[in-house]
DNA sequence: GAATCGTGGGC
DNA sequence: TGCCCAAGATT
C-alpha cells in the first residue's frame, strides 16, 4: 500500500491547477486543433514516438494533406509510405502504420477505434499510443504514460529526481491514481501532465519557478534531490547496425527506382555488417529485391 | 526485463 | 558521430 488509510482523501496533485495551466499555456500544435480526427491523432502519436515535435510537424502536415483518411494511406504502396516517412527514424513505424490503416479501413469503417483494447490489437500501437488516442482524440479517461509523465510523477508524487526504469503496469497504476473520475477532466489532465514534462518539468534545468504545482511537488519539498536510481542505459549509435540500416535505406529513399548492389555497397566499408543489415531490412519488409537482383523500397518495381 | 530499432539537436 | 536525450513498440 502506497497510501495511508489515515489520509485517504488528500489528492497527490490538484487536477484543476494543471488543467487550467494547460488551457492557458498549451502550444498550438496542429494535431491539437479542434476537429482533428482520430486518424490525425494516431498519425501524430506514431510519428512522435521517440521523435521531437519540430521534426514531426511538417511531415504530419504533408501526410494529412495527402492521406486524410486511413483508406487513403492504405491504398499506397509500402515504399511510397516509407519514402514519405522521410528521416523521422525507426521506419518500421511507417510500415506498421500503413498496415494499421488497412485494418482500420477494412474492419473499422475507416474510423480509428476509440476503445483501448481495440487499439492495442493494431500493429505499432502499444500501451502509450492506444491511451493517447483514446484520451486526446476521443476525450476518454485513460492513463497516458510517456517518458514525460513518468518524470513528472516521479518528481511531483514520489519526490525523486527522475523516473526509474519503466514498468508498464506500475506506471499505468501510478497515473491512473491521479486521474479524476470523469472522462473529460481525465483526458485534459493527461494532456497537461505531458505538456508539463515537456516544457517545464524537463530533464535538465526544470523551470520550477513557472510550475503550476511547485507548491505541492514532493521533489521541491525534498530539496530537489538528484536522481538516485540505477544508471540509465545509453544507446550507442555510431558504428551500429542502426546506423548502417539508416544509410542503406537513405540510398533507396533518394532513388526513383531499383538500385544496383554496388550503390548500396558504397555506404559502408564493412561488408559483413553491410550484408547483415541489408538482410535485416529485407526481413523487415523495408527493402525488396527485384527479379534482376537490384534493390528497392517495397512495392516500387 | 533487456536488447533492438533512426535521426538529429543541445551541450 | 563525444554524451545524452526525444509523445515507444516489439521480440
Amino acid at each position: 500500500m502506497k497510501t495511508s488509510a489515515a489520509n485517504p482523501v488528500a489528492p497527490p496533485l490538484n487536477p484543476i491547477e494543471l488543467i487550467d495551466w494547460f488551457a492557458a499555456t498549451a502550444r498550438p500544435l496542429p494535431w491539437r486543433a479542434p476537429g482533428i480526427t482520430g486518424w490525425g491523432v494516431l498519425v501524430s502519436e506514431t510519428m512522435l514516438q521517440q521523435t521531437p515535435v519540430n521534426r514531426v510537424q511538417p511531415i504530419w502536415e504533408e501526410w494529412m494533406r495527402r492521406w486524410p483518411l486511413p483508406s487513403d494511406l492504405a491504398a499506397e504502396p509500402q515504399g511510397e509510405v516509407v519514402r514519405a516517412w522521410g528521416k523521422l527514424g525507426y521506419p518500421r513505424r511507417a510500415l506498421r502504420l500503413h498496415e494499421a490503416a488497412g485494418i482500420i479501413a477494412a474492419e473499422h469503417g475507416d474510423v480509428v477505434p476509440s476503445d483501448v483494447n481495440t487499439l492495442l490489437a493494431l500493429p505499432g500501437i502499444g500501451a502509450y499510443t492506444a491511451r493517447a488516442v483514446a484520451a486526446f482524440a476521443y476525450g476518454k479517461r485513460a492513463p497516458v504514460v510517456d517518458t514525460n509523465v513518468r518524470r513528472v510523477v516521479a518528481r511531483a508524487v514520489h519526490g525523486a529526481g527522475d523516473a526509474g526504469p519503466p514498468s508498464t503496469k506500475r506506471d499505468l497504476d501510478d497515473v491512473d491514481a491521479l486521474l479524476p473520475d470523469d472522462d473529460a477532466s481525465a483526458a485534459r489532465l493527461s494532456a497537461a501532465l505531458m505538456e508539463l514534462g515537456q516544457v517545464v518539468c524537463t530533464v535538465r534545468s526544470p523551470l520550477c519557478e513557472s510550475c503550476p504545482i511547485a507548491h505541492d511537488c514532493a521533489w521541491q519539498h525534498a530539496g530537489r534531490p538528484a536522481y538516485a536510481g540505477p544508471p540509465k542505459k545509453v544507446q550507442k549509435f555510431a558504428g551500429t547496425d542502426r546506423q548502417v540500416r539508416g544509410k542503406l535505406l537513405d540510398v533507396l529513399r533518394g532513388a526513383t527506382g531499383p538500385v544496383q548492389r554496388e550503390q548500396l555497397d558504397a555506404v559502408w566499408s564493412d561488408a559483413g555488417q553491410r550484408d547483415r543489415c541489408l538482410d535485416s531490412l529485407l526481413v523487415d519488409g523495408l527493402v525488396e529485391q527485384t527479379d534482376d537482383g537490384r534493390f528497392a523500397l517495397p512495392g516500387e518495381h
